[in-house]
RNA sequence: GGCCCCAUCGUCUAGUGGCCUAGGAUACUGGCCUCUCACGCCAGAGACCCGGGUUCGAGUCCCGGUGGGGCCGCCA
C-alpha cells in the first residue's frame, strides 16, 4: 500500500476551536498510526474574512497541542494558476461552462425557491449558450442530472446521494479565484491526499467532489465523517458555551495532554479505556472505533481529565508551568528550582484543576502581607483562641527543628493542654497564616513558609484579634 | 421545504443476536481517611427514544414514527 496521506485544511477565519482541534487530532493520529504523512492547507480563498493573524493562531494552537504537520502550511491563495489550468481543462472539455447570471437573480430565485418550499437549485439558465469567459462571468460545473454517487464512507458505510439533488454549482468566481469545493478537489488531487477526515458537515459536499474528481480523471480519496461537536445545550458549538479558542484554554491553564486526551474521546473509544498516552493514541487510534452520534462538549469532563493530568506530571515542570501564572497575579515567582518553591507546587498539586487554580492557590506562600478571608476572620481570629496562639508563638520560637513532623507533635501537645481539639487550634492557625479555611496541610505549608513567615503572621493575627475586640 | 446523517445513565462512551441482573469514565449523593480542602478508597442513585416486525432469543437485525444534527452560497 502506498503511503498514508492525511491533510488538516481550517479557512483562517477564525481561531482554532475544539471542533477543528479534534479534527486535526484525528488525521494527525492517522496518519503517525500508518506512518504517513500530515499535512496543513489554509483554505483562504475568501479574501474577505481570511486573516494573518487567524493562520498564526491556529499555527501556535496545532503547536501547542504538538499536532506538527509534515508538509506545508500550502495557501490556497498561493496555487490560484494551478486551479486556473485545471478549470481551463475542464472547460475545454466541455464539463463546465461560463455563466452570466446576475447573482441577486439568482439569490432571489433562491429565496423564492424556499419559500415556495422547493429545493434551491441553480436551474442551467446558462448551459447550453456556449459562453466563454467574460467579466462577471463564473465558471460552472456541468453537473450530471441522472444517476447517483456512493460515498463509500469509512466510518458511516455506504451513503447515496442521487444526482438530481445536485446543481451546477460554481468553480471560478468572476475574478477568477476558486471556491471552495473546486479548490479543495484541485488540493487533494494534487497533493496526493489518500484519507480526508472532515466533520460531518462535508458528508453532503462530498458528492460533488467526487464527481469533480472522476470528470478530472482522478480516483477520489477514502472519506470518513466524523460527528460534530456540540455544545453542552446539544446545539452547535458557539462563543456562548465558553472559550472558543483552544488557545484560550492554554490560558486557562489547561495541560496539551489533557486537552488531547479530551478531544480524542469525544467520538471515539478503545474499549474502557479512558486514559491514553500520546504514543498509545497513535498505536490504538482507529476509523473503525470513531461513533457516528454527535458529541456534546463536557467541561467539567475536560476539568477533571486536566485535574488527573496535574497530578501526574513532573513537580519540576509543573512549577516551571506555573510561573506564568503567578506572574500574572503580580507575584514575581521563585526560581524553578527553588526547592521551597517545589515543595508549594507539591502542595497544590493534588488539589488544582488548571494551573491557574494552581497559582491561586499558591498565592499566600508569597504575599507579603496576608488578607483574611471576611468569614475566616470572624469565624476563627477570635479572642478566645487567643492565648493559644500566644502561647503557640512560644514554643515555636522555642522549637528546635521547624518541620512537620516535630510542628505536629508541638501541636497535638498544646491543643490538649488548652483542652482543645486539634482541628479547634489548627483552623486559627490556618486563618492566620493563608487568610482562609481551606489550604495545604498545615504543617506542610508551616515547613515551606519557614519560622520567620509564621511568626511574622500569627503575631500578626494577635494584633488582628486585639484591635477587633477594641473595636468592638 | 427537499436530501443526507444520527439515536444506551445529565454528559463522554462499552456493547457487532444469548457472556446484559446493560460495564467504565465524569458529574451527583453517602461513608471511610483527616488539621481544612483536595487526593485516595468504599458504597449508592442513574440509560437501551417510541411502535411494529424478524428470531427459540433483540440494546444489538429490518420497517415506520418521533427527536436531534447537517447540507441545499460567487462561505469554508
Amino acid at each position: 500500500m502506498s503511503k498514508i496521506k492525511t491533510r488538516f485544511p481550517p479557512s483562517p477565519t477564525g481561531h482554532l476551536h475544539l471542533g477543528g482541534a479534534r479534527t486535526a487530532l484525528f488525521n494527525w493520529l492517522f496518519a503517525r498510526h500508518h506512518e504517513g504523512i500530515f499535512l496543513l492547507r489554509f483554505e483562504d480563498t475568501d479574501r474577505e474574512r481570511s486573516r494573518k493573524e487567524f493562520v498564526d493562531s491556529i499555527k501556535e494552537a496545532l503547536e501547542w497541542l504538538e499536532l506538527f504537520w509534515d508538509e506545508g502550511p500550502y495557501f490556497q491563495t498561493e496555487r490560484l494558476e494551478i486551479y486556473a489550468s485545471y478549470a481551463q481543462k475542464l472547460f475545454e472539455e466541455g464539463k463546465a461552462y461560463y455563466c452570466e447570471c446576475p447573482p441577486e437573480l439568482l439569490e432571489k430565485k433562491r429565496k423564492q425557491a424556499l419559500a415556495e418550499g422547493r429545493k434551491p437549485k441553480y436551474d442551467g439558465t446558462c448551459r447550453q449558450k456556449g459562453l466563454g469567459p467574460g467579466p462577471g462571468r463564473v465558471l460552472r460545473f456541468k453537473c450530471p442530472q441522472v444517476g447517483t454517487t456512493v460515498v463509500e464512507d469509512l466510518i458511516r458505510g455506504p451513503v447515496a446521494f442521487d444526482h438530481q439533488e445536485l446543481d451546477d454549482f460554481v468553480l471560478l468566481r468572476p475574478d477568477g479565484t476558486p471556491t471552495y469545493q473546486f479548490a479543495v478537489v484541485v488540493d487533494d488531487l494534487t497533493m496526493g491526499i489518500t484519507h480526508v477526515i472532515r466533520g460531518d458537515d462535508h458528508l453532503s459536499n462530498t458528492p460533488k467532489q467526487i464527481l469533480l474528481f472522476e470528470a478530472l480523471g482522478a480516483p477520489p480519496p477514502h472519506y470518513a465523517h466524523v460527528p460534530m461537536i456540540l455544545g453542552p445545550d446539544g446545539t452547535r458549538l458557539s462563543k456562548r458555551h465558553g472559550a472558543l479558542s483552544i488557545l484560550a484554554y492554554r490560558d486557562e491553564g489547561y495541560l496539551p495532554q489533557a486537552m488531547r486526551n479530551y478531544l480524542v474521546r469525544l467520538g471515539w473509544s478503545y474499549g474502557d479505556q479512558e486514559i491514553f498516552s500520546l504514543e498509545e493514541m497513535i498505536e490504538k487510534f482507529d476509523l473503525s472505533r470513531v461513533s457516528k452520534s454527535p458529541a456534546r462538549f463536557d467541561p467539567d469532563k475536560l476539568l477533571a481529565l486536566n485535574a488527573h493530568y496535574i497530578r501526574q506530571e513532573d513537580t519540576a515542570r509543573l512549577a516551571e508551568m506555573v510561573r506564568p501564572f503567578l506572574e500574572k497575579l503580580g507575584i514575581t515567582p521563585p526560581d524553578a528550582q527553588d526547592p521551597r518553591f517545589l515543595k508549594a507546587v507539591e502542595s497544590v498539586k493534588p488539589r488544582a484543576r488548571t494551573l491557574k487554580e494552581m497559582a491561586e492557590m499558591m498565592l499566600f506562600y508569597f504575599v507579603p502581607e496576608v488578607t483574611y478571608e471576611e468569614k475566616a476572620a470572624r469565624k476563627f481570629l477570635t479572642p478566645q483562641i487567643a492565648p493559644a496562639l500566644a502561647e503557640l508563638i512560644k514554643r515555636l520560637e522555642a522549637l528546635p527543628s521547624f518541620e512537620e513532623k516535630a510542628l505536629e507533635s508541638l501541636f497535638r501537645g498544646l491543643a490538649e493542654e488548652f483542652q482543645l481539639k486539634l482541628k479547634h487550634l489548627a483552623q486559627p492557625v490556618r486563618v492566620a497564616l493563608t487568610g482562609r479555611t481551606v489550604s495545604p496541610g498545615l504543617f506542610e505549608i508551616m515547613d515551606i513558609l519557614g519560622r520567620e513567615t509564621v511568626l511574622k503572621r500569627l503575631r500578626k493575627a494577635l494584633e488582628f484579634i486585639e484591635k477587633e475586640a477594641q473595636n468592638g
